[in-house]
DNA sequence: CGATTTCAAGAGTGACCGCTATGAAAAAGA
DNA sequence: TCTTTTTCATAGCGGTCACTCTTGAAATCG
């Protein structure tokens, strides 16, 4: 059987030498561990295994490269809590999955601790603004996911109809920041799943009116 | 009557020019906006009105200043969530107070938004490790007193005696340190006012083993 | 007063920042 | 083969980094 013809032509030039996706898993490595002012062109390029004007024709510049890694990090490293919230049949599945799935996450071995979004780029020099705009917009996205998530376990009945859904989101999120700071700070996945076990208790009592004094 | 006599005589030379606390509080804001490593020196000594040889001179290096700064932090802005711990006879009115104080706090007009430890330099270049490792320690220390209370109340029958003392205090940590990443993302005092809710529901069934599925 | 001590300011230290000009090398098209 | 196109590595751009040398002013001491 004929193999199917490939569907685009070698380009004209000089081939590249470097595997792309391989270079920013690398980058991605260390924007990670060091941040984004922290981590140095040097420092990319040494870890990417090429000099900077090809790091430059490929990404434009620094922050092309973050924007790249971002979307890497999300489909990589974040497809799994998007996964929680599509396909678990209820809202409180789904974070609790979510939760559980972070102490995990957070706290690989041979891996940077914590998450690179949650926590990321929350204080910079005023030139990179434009960069923490662009995480902060999106924590703000995976907030609204969740309150769009907990808003259908609303509608189908799964919670009580006066449930606050966007105070319960903001809740589950800061879960998720304050467990991925806690996880650069050194705690164990045991500890974060200490922390989750209360927070999903809060779950469980969340969407009604307090009973009580 | 006498005055009592001044317990330090004059130093012998020049005396300094600048208020060192006034210079320090310039510092304060200028690293609590911009970060550890995105407030340079130029942007310090402009803020505090001084020469780089007076800072060098007085605060000793950037991470000497930052250390300085830090204690003030602690001592100015940190002081309502210590009184909090202290002078609320119970562990759960220690939590409220504290929760509700930072929901304010962090959100404060003329101020910049979120907790100056909470979520400070968890990424940084290699040759400032140090510092990162000081400011993880601080949040290590928030989280032992918060354990401690809650310890206390356990050991004085307010809380359950099978309480996790531990994954409360990281929950009620994570709680806050999630409020100050959603703050500096533009959250509003009643946003998190609103998560504060959900989080202190949490904590009224928190000690408690889950009663069922 | 002169001597001593300490501070402040201008000016600049080498090193590193993000980034790029230059030109050789490697592919395709003619 | 020869031109065109693109990528590669060397070398280095101007600027800023944290930090300090030098100089002279402002205080106390004898």
């Amino acid at each position: 059987m004929k193999k199917t013809a490939t569907p685009q032509p070698r380009p004209r030039g000089r081939p590249r030498e470097f595997d792309e996706t391989k270079a920013l898993d690398r980058a991605l490595e260390v924007f990670w561990r060091l941040g984004y002012e922290g981590a140095s062109v040097a420092d990319l390029t040494r870890a990417m295994g090429i000099t900077p004007p090809s790091l430059y024709g490929a990404f434009g510049s620094k922050a092309g490269l973050y924007e790249r890694v971002l979307e890497r990090y999300q489909a990589e490293h974040g497809a799994d809590t998007t996964r929680a919230l599509m396909e678990e049949p209820t809202a409180r599945g789904a974070v609790e999955r979510m939760l559980r799935g972070a102490a995990r996450q957070f706290t690989r071995r041979r891996q940077t601790a914590g998450c690179m979004v949650a926590t990321a780029v929350l204080r910079c020099a005023e030139e990179n603004q434009p960069v923490a705009e662009r995480v902060s917009g999106l924590r703000g996205e995976s907030l609204q996911r969740l309150e769009a998530r907990i808003a259908r376990g609303i509608q189908e009945g799964e919670l009580p109809r006066g449930t606050d859904a966007e105070g319960l989101a903001r809740f589950v999120g800061a879960i998720v920041q304050g467990m991925s700071v806690q996880a650069q700070d050194g705690a164990t996945e045991a500890q974060l799943l200490g922390l989750v076990e209360v927070a999903l208790r809060a779950w469980d009592a969340g969407g009604r009116r307090p009973r009580g004094g």
